[in-house]
DNA sequence: TCACGACGGAACGGTACCGTTCCGACGCTG
DNA sequence: CAGCGTCGGAACGGTACCGTTCCGTCGTGA
């Protein structure tokens, strides 16, 4: 049985190396060196850098996607994006995020993983709100859910993981509210 | 003097390999290859990858940055993600734009270039159309700019880019309203 | 048409990983 | 406290690029 203290270094050491290096530059030879690990430690767990990459992204991104329920449409954005914010904050997870983005368009499995591990929890998240201002009668039943789930995310992951600034508690708030009116107007 | 001929051919060919293996796997020695054409033709010309790929790219991303006035805001909007659209529909821009973005953040020379050779025209020509907006009175003169520019060209980015699927005409015109109604709530 | 120079291609020594295997050492479990 | 298995580490042969240098060739401009 593997040990479990070794397996926590190894996943800790490929984000760091991930995030640093890049994803393709990323080699399991660093990683081990980083972890202070043999490289066999890790052939021993994983056939490849592909699923080491893999398995220190899904342990990290396992995070309870609470739904909040603040009573408006407006809250719940508002509460959304704060969620969102906290999740793009972490510089290491930011970084590899950025990577992984771009190589889920050549790897499959990779695409498959992040949709499974953050993008499909975050959107079931974002329906979860908008469904729920729906029944309240703020938006149309007839929305457009597939834009509207677009346009929740977009602005927060543009302005933090693309273009790396950062948003104040104020830019949220005032996010929030034009967010709102954007959803209100589809 | 270097032959134009072979320049073309050695940029063309950085592209495409930086859109199949990822900036970080990319290899000068791959590039030559591909181009058919020795690596002494390379580095006669550039020192090293990273001034390859700033040349490929900057040569690429030359657009006549037409800005578009149709009188209205909404209508300014929507020319605008007509332009963005068409910038990501290129199968290969997209991919090697994806690449570059995340590894801007560890090369601040690739960082300085992107942002001069696409976010900061783009960004111009929504500023523009912002402050047409203003004058109008369609758009509040307290406006925050800064949140403004952001919003105007995520859901694009988001969609297009990170998701990876299309936007038609019609999303771009639900979009387009939706925007507006962002703007207007800022 | 001639000569200059950039060309494609091969080869250089050197570095870095690959994926695997073999150690001797150490730590759990029983 | 015995022994089994995982440990870190070193080494394996092999591949791929690095950045440079040297060819013999061929296109181009004078």
């Amino acid at each position: 049985m593997p040990r479990e203290s070794v397996t926590r270094a190894i996943h800790v050491a490929t984000l760091q190396e991930v995030a640093e290096a890049g994803y393709g530059r990323t080699s399991v030879e660093a990683v081990a060196r980083r972890a202070g690990v043999g490289k066999a430690a890790i052939y021993r767990r994983w056939p490849s850098k592909l699923e080491l990459v893999i398995a220190a992204v899904s342990r990290a991104a396992v995070r309870p996607a609470e739904v909040p329920d603040t009573g408006s449409l407006r809250g719940d954005v508002h509460a959304f994006l704060v969620g969102g914010r906290r999740l793009l904050d972490d510089p290491v997870g930011r970084r590899v995020l950025a990577d992984l983005v771009a190589e889920a368009a050549r790897v499959p499995e990779l695409d498959a993983l992040l949709t499974a591990t953050v993008g499909a929890p975050r959107r079931e998240l974002a329906s979860v709100l908008l469904e729920r201002a729906v029944a309240r009668g703020e938006l149309r039943p007839e929305l457009d859910r597939e834009l509207a789930l677009d346009v929740v995310p977009a602005a927060l992951y543009w302005r933090i993981a693309v273009r790396r600034a950062t948003l104040t508690d104020d830019d949220l708030e005032r996010l929030a509210d034009a967010t709102t009116a954007a959803l209100r107007a589809l």
